[in-house]
DNA sequence: TGTGCCGGGTG
DNA sequence: CACCCGGCACA
């Protein structure tokens, strides 16, 4: 009972993205598309359509226009509008602002309205604006902080500080990242929420599941996902953004630390647990196998972390993100390893310990922590079977016979319910004695 | 009553 | 073998 509802939660949290669009959307949506539309009615090129759809069109068209005028920056800043950098350039911003004047009433226009691409031959500067300087210079102002509040990029702090060029390459990576999410729900929760915060962690990079996500998501990827995005106005990616963090935590017994960073947790595991040379960053990647990557809405920090440990195996979305949970599942609770603190060995011979099959991998973290009394490797089950069968049927059980005692541990069943069967090991699929969870 | 799994059946 | 399920014992 209890472990089902656990297994849901995540999936509400799925199923959020579902509903988002109705609350989040009045929010993030008009944000976004307020952010498109202004990046192309500010348009150095005077470019064209207006509506959402359009407008995300257009923005594309920036990038291409951009990158050939910012090629050193890696066109960073092609998604998002132009009047950053103009703003940055200082020098830029009458040139277009004009151009902006006229568009500040009609840009809003849905585009269905105004079919015509020219609609932004209305560009022609306004008159009344040239003659006055003050008013010029007003609205001049007004615009730049309109600008700014809704440009995205200007929300990064870290962006208009260093410099077009540092904080392209950070903003390409989140960008892409963020962008690359959307493709699907699950993939979500990890890119998008390391774009977010301003000092972005690097170990994102190293892990091969997520430069595999950022790489394989290049620029057509992006495009596409993006445009879909934008086309079906969702929002939810962002959206999570806020309430969802991914931490790092220590599977190291008897330790609860957890950290921002992978890097950070990887040293807390190398000086603490492996008793190495914290100053240096070698690594081998074993600290890898000792701690576990868990999503933690930031709403209920504290809560949510006792939480996700013992719970459902849905929480860290498909395995194949994931390669390095799936040993992480079956090293902490056999974990009560040896204690010594180099027990160097105990990563690799937790995660070969599990005989289970493939797609069993989703199970991992959860269960390590959750139950707690496993004291057989998994091959109990199968000794004392082939025990009975080999010797004599007589001998091993008292009164009962064969029937072994019946374990306290949660089995695949309880654990994943019916309907997540597919989730079961094979044994309790089989009605066998189940090898997961063994007692 | 729900669950775990033995024992046996099928392909 | 892998797969499936009837049915029993247990909680």
């Amino acid at each position: 009972m209890t472990s089902k509802r656990l297994l849901e939660q995540p999936r509400a949290g799925d199923s959020t993205e579902g509903r988002e669009p109705v609350a989040g959307k009045a929010s993030k949506t008009n944000t976004l598309q307020e952010g498109a539309s202004r990046s192309f009615e500010i348009s150095p090129n005077g470019h064209y359509f207006t509506s959402t759809r359009e407008g995300h069109y257009i923005h594309k068209k920036f990038a291409c226009g951009r990158e050939e005028d910012e090629q050193s920056s890696g066109g960073v800043l092609k998604h998002s509008c132009p009047a950053h950098r103009l703003i940055l350039n200082g020098t830029h911003v009458e040139a277009w602002s004009p151009v902006r004047g006229p568009g500040e009433p009609g840009c809003r226009l849905p585009s269905p309205e105004t079919p015509h691409p020219h609609t932004s031959s209305i560009i022609p500067v306004p008159h009344d604006r040239r003659p006055s300087g003050l008013a010029d210079k007003e609205v001049m102002a007004a615009t730049v902080l309109t600008i700014l509040s809704t440009s995205p990029l200007v929300l990064n702090p870290s962006s208009s500080a260093s410099g077009a060029d540092l904080a392209g390459k950070g903003w390409k990576e989140s960008l892409s990242a963020s962008y690359s999410s959307s493709t699907s729900g699950n993939w979500s929760w990890d890119a998008s929420d390391q774009s977010v915060p301003s000092t972005p962690s690097p170990p994102l990079s190293n892990d091969p599941g997520k430069s595999f996500l950022l790489s394989s998501q290049s620029d057509d990827n992006i495009e596409e996902t993006e445009s879909t995005h934008f086309l079906f106005e969702d929002p939810i990616p962002r959206k999570r953004k806020n309430s969802m963090k991914v931490m790092f935590k220590c599977l190291w017994k008897n330790c609860e630390k957890v950290l921002s960073t992978s890097s950070g947790i990887q040293r807390h595991i190398r000086t603490i647990h492996l008793g190495r040379n914290g100053d240096s960053d070698y690594s081998d990647g074993e600290e890898d196998f000792y701690y576990s990557e868990i999503e933690v809405n930031m709403d209920t920090l504290s809560e949510g972390l006792s939480n996700l440990t013992p719970t459902s195996p849905t929480t860290s979305g498909p395995a194949p993100v994931f390669p390095v949970l799936t040993c992480d599942a079956s090293r902490s609770e056999p974990a009560r390893m040896i204690h010594t603190p180099l027990s160097q060995s105990a990563p690799s011979t937790l995660c070969h310990i599990r005989t289970d099959h493939a797609y069993q991998g989703p199970m991992t973290q959860i269960r390590t922590v959750s139950i707690g009394e496993k004291r057989q490797p998994v091959n109990h089950t199968t000794v004392s079977k082939t025990h009975t069968n080999t010797t004599s049927t007589s001998t091993s059980k008292p009164t009962t016979g064969t029937r072994k005692p019946r374990g306290e541990a949660k089995k695949c069943r309880k654990v994943y319910g019916m309907e997540k069967r597919d989730l079961w090991c094979t044994a309790c699929r089989w009605k066998k004695a189940c090898q997961r969870f063994t007692d």
